[in-house]
DNA sequence: CCGGATCCGTTTCGATACTG
DNA sequence: CAGTATCGAAACGGATCCGG
């Protein structure tokens, strides 16, 4: 794969260990596709982006090897593979929901509504307790049209 | 550059206005050498981490262009220069900080002290609160030591 | 159809050497 | 000190093929 140097990053700690995760994109488009959308299967995983199919496997496996996602068949149609999200990746949900809270703030054509983002200023702790709240009930997306004002999807 | 893509990305909301910074590992080591250590220096920045110069520069210039960072001559040293986060760096802490506590918890040699560990467990908020400030008191490195318990720089 | 694997041209990386 | 230039190596990603 990639990535032995981490080993020698390690001395500097701060971000260090998260770095093989947060260092690559496609990595982190699948941990959300799994953690807010509840998406399980191979062909869901961001589907819009335009993943390859080789790109994707191989960071599926490297999620798996480093105990981010686990994976089994689907008993309902055997051709079909399930994959889940370990403690591990479920507690990177924090992390997740503050670089959203962040992107809301300077994308300069933040998909929420000034409503939501006032909020966002004024209450951030609740705010993000209903998120989290949303996310782990698998609301979210209800969430994020009601709440955030965000009709697209 | 590159990721023109992003564009596309927008749609899937939630992290897609965050990638262009988390989808790179340079970039987040610059940024916290930045954020955490108030490193300054071209020669300071990811200094153990043996990263190219031309890869440095080349994530530098990005950083300020995406305003991230501002550069600007050091009056003292004339042939020195000075990269200072701007707002939009600075509200990424948050962020940082939430992985820097999840890679303490899942590091299997997490180089905190148990007593921290623990301590991190039971009164987050708290423990968020004081690295939060003595980051931005600039007292993170003593932090670091003194409550972490993290001896080796 | 689903979940990949293989091939292969293109892009990006990153170590080193070099410049102002 | 703060970069740029070069160039081989690695990763990407689109297309295609394959087994269940």
């Amino acid at each position: 794969m990639r990535q032995s140097r981490s080993t020698k990053r390690r001395s500097e700690c701060p971000i260090s260990f998260g770095l093989d995760i947060f260092g690559d994109q496609w990595t982190l488009l699948i941990l959300r596709d799994i953690l807010f959308y509840n998406r399980v299967n191979f062909k869901d995983f961001a589907p819009r982006e335009h993943i390859a199919t080789n790109i994707l496997s191989e960071r599926l496996k490297k999620l798996e090897s480093m105990g981010f996602i686990t994976k089994c068949r689907n008993d309902k149609l055997q051709n079909q593979y399930i994959y889940s999200p370990t403690s591990k990746s479920k507690d990177l949900l924090p992390v997740l929901l503050e670089i959203m809270l962040w992107g809301f703030q300077y994308d300069p054509d933040s998909p929420v509504s000034k409503v939501f983002l006032e909020r966002m200023g004024r209450e951030r702790m609740t705010v993000l307790r209903e998120i989290t709240q949303a996310v782990e009930s698998g609301r979210f997306a209800v969430y994020r049209q009601e709440e955030m004002g965000i009709s697209d999807l």
